[in-house]
DNA sequence: CCCCAAAAAGACTATTTATATCTTTTTAGG
DNA sequence: CCTAAAAAGATATAAATAGTCTTTTTGGGG
């Protein structure tokens, strides 16, 4: 449970491609799409959610392509990732406080409302900058 | 993202209404079905599921019905959910080590692996006898 | 031995979500 | 005005989710 979707992978390899480029280089869509080996039309979903929301800056005609909207240290993870699989959901009860008519009783509430600040926490505590490093941040595995 | 399924909150519901009755109460599937509000047919799987594993205790016939397997405190959130939901893979990449053939570069795999520790942490600290206790064992929300 | 109660097992269906692809339109440069 | 490139929208397919229905097995009681 908990899977992450392709969309979701697809989103970050993409970006954080962008990320490891240097700041004002303009990438083309296709090339990548090819680098990080996602199907283009479907990247091409992907940078359209990024545009509209400003993760990155696109450019139409010749010449065009995306930069990064802001510098790659000021982008987390978890805004990547909400961004295309929308908000930390572990439980639907935790959507809106009122929303759930058993959370008055319900115990397991709580333990959801942990989880997604816990989830929340680790995806924030994560930039495009590390990712992008070549320098391995933490051990493997 | 990450949602738990209506199957997993159903086994939720199931099982912690059975933690909350007397230990050697045998409980019919139909009225823990209206109890909990989830579809009879529907739980029936559901605590096949249980049964297999020993999460609960079934008996045919007449008289039967439902017990838990073991003592409430000895049975996690955490194997509840993974009892029907699979293990908790945020993504793809954290299955097996060697799976992903990017982790060897990639730098979000060290995160995804956080996550799921996270995650399985809290699960694994609440157990059935805090979630059936009417006493809210943590603040609301 | 027969009947009834209840869970187990398996087949089937409908709806939704995921995973794309294709076509047309807009924008920009040369 | 021609070409390059992204934006937008429509469509297609496959898989997962959320169930239902039917038949079988098991067990108790008369």
């Amino acid at each position: 449970m908990m899977e992450l979707t392709r969309k979701g992978e697809y989103a970050i390899r993409g970006i954080v491609y962008l990320a490891g480029k240097p700041i004002d280089k303009v990438c083309l869509l296709s090339d990548i799409a090819a680098a990080v080996d996602v199907p283009p039309t479907f990247l091409a979903k992907i940078f359209q959610q990024f545009s509209k929301i400003g993760l990155v800056k696109s450019f139409r005609g010749t010449g065009g392509g995306f930069l990064l909207g802001r510098a790659a240290e000021n982008i987390t993870l978890l805004e990547v990732v909400e961004a295309v699989e929308g908000p930390i959901i572990p439980n639907r009860c935790v959507v809106t406080p009122s929303d759930c008519e058993r959370s008055d009783f319900c115990n397991v509430h709580p333990v959801w409302k942990r989880v997604q600040g816990e989830v929340r926490s680790v995806l924030e505590g994560v930039n495009l900058k590390e990712l992008a490093s070549k320098e391995r941040s933490d051990i493997n595995n």
